[in-house]
DNA sequence: TGTTAGTATACCGACGGTCGGTCGATAATG
DNA sequence: CATTATCGACCGACCGTCGGTATACTAACA
């Protein structure tokens, strides 16, 4: 009748779920006895775990958010490549979609749910923002380009493009994103003082 | 007993109310009976003049935005004015406290609103990077300045900046806000190719 | 021109139903 | 037998609805 599981495996059950009903039916309109139904699980156990509905959004951001400045500071650490190279990889980590996870987290976005935008931009911005400003100095001091104000720079970077791109906040079509993609690598070579179109060619090459 | 009337006296008073309770309370956290109470209407009378909850919040973000968008266009019509003038000015309208409603704005951004910051911040984006691309294009012409993407960096400039000043996601001490704001102007002067510091000094003029 | 019947408009508040969260009981585990 | 995990009835707060009512306006008639 009852069914026990390892702590963790239920933790994650649930998250698991919740994140797939969120991403569905937005954060707001998706209640805690639907989660409970398709988990198999009572309010009490729910509660065992989480104690409140927006704890369950924190763990979902965390989740994504770990992941991303896990394999930055991954890039940030590799002596055997140059700045430029990390610094695009490192954009290059949060954006292209190497596995499933991240068109899971576009959806997310696309259910007007202003709540996960603004946690995880705050999460992505405060934690990503030190680790470029890292590359930025490591290219500062191989002279590969000079730059004013790293911080606020990256942190002016990040916070456009998450929030431009973000299909739940506007509703921007591929071109216009692509447009804005653009331009924002245009502004990383004018505030690095690089060549015109450097970022933007290897930006190219990467993407094919 | 029963007070009546006029529609729109009525409907601005409650729009107030609600203004008033959203700022010191925050959007979520305040109720709907908090509002009647306050005001001293019955819940039908409530939903006489709106539809939802929400369909508050969106009445309140117009009245900001409607006012910025106004102002902005004031500016933009102006003859009299060369394009760097009215740039500086426009900007001006969003963020100089020239009447109390502005720090009443700042308030409701600080309670944690991640509703009303979304919302605000999409109504703004969307309706003033055309009006401050006019501008722009009126400096191409009168070559005061050259742009590569008009459009894309006005949106890149307006989503950076109304995000990482608003006190409700990040939580930036006074200096940090002008740091980033130092920088949001340098970017300025690069992606329109002026002088450096041009933007920065009249900035610091505007603000004596 | 004063009266009244009729209509539109603003307003009321009890009620329904949903949802997040609590709590004491109880089954499994070791 | 103690600890850990699970259960589900229950609670209170809250949003939104609905049938009905008072007030203001209009017009027709005396």
């Amino acid at each position: 009748m009852r069914i026990t599981k390892d702590y963790d495996e239920r933790r994650n059950e649930i998250l698991d779920t919740a994140e797939k009903l969120f991403r569905t039916k937005g954060y707001e309109k998706c209640t805690i006895n639907e989660i409970l139904k398709e988990v198999g699980i009572a309010k009490g156990t729910f509660y065992y775990y989480f104690k409140s509905k927006e704890e369950v959004l924190d763990a979902i951001v965390s989740r994504y958010t770990d992941v991303i400045i896990r394999r930055a500071n991954e890039v940030l650490s590799n002596a055997d490549i140059d700045p430029i190279e990390k610094l695009m990889r490192t954009f290059m980590t949060m954006k292209v979609s190497d596995n499933v996870e991240d068109e899971m987290l576009d959806e997310l976005h696309k259910t007007g749910n202003a709540l996960f935008h603004v946690k995880s931009l705050n999460a992505i911005v405060t934690a990503m923002a030190p680790i470029l400003v890292k590359i930025i100095e490591e290219g500062i001091e191989k002279k590969v380009w000079s730059c004013r104000y790293p911080l606020e720079y990256m942190q002016i970077f990040l916070a456009a493009s998450l929030t431009l791109t973000d299909d739940g906040i506007f509703e921007l079509d591929a071109d216009s994103q692509m447009s804005i993609m653009a331009a924002l690598i245009s502004i990383l070579e004018k505030v690095l003082n690089v060549p015109k179109d450097l970022f933007m060619n290897l930006f190219i090459q990467h993407m094919m």
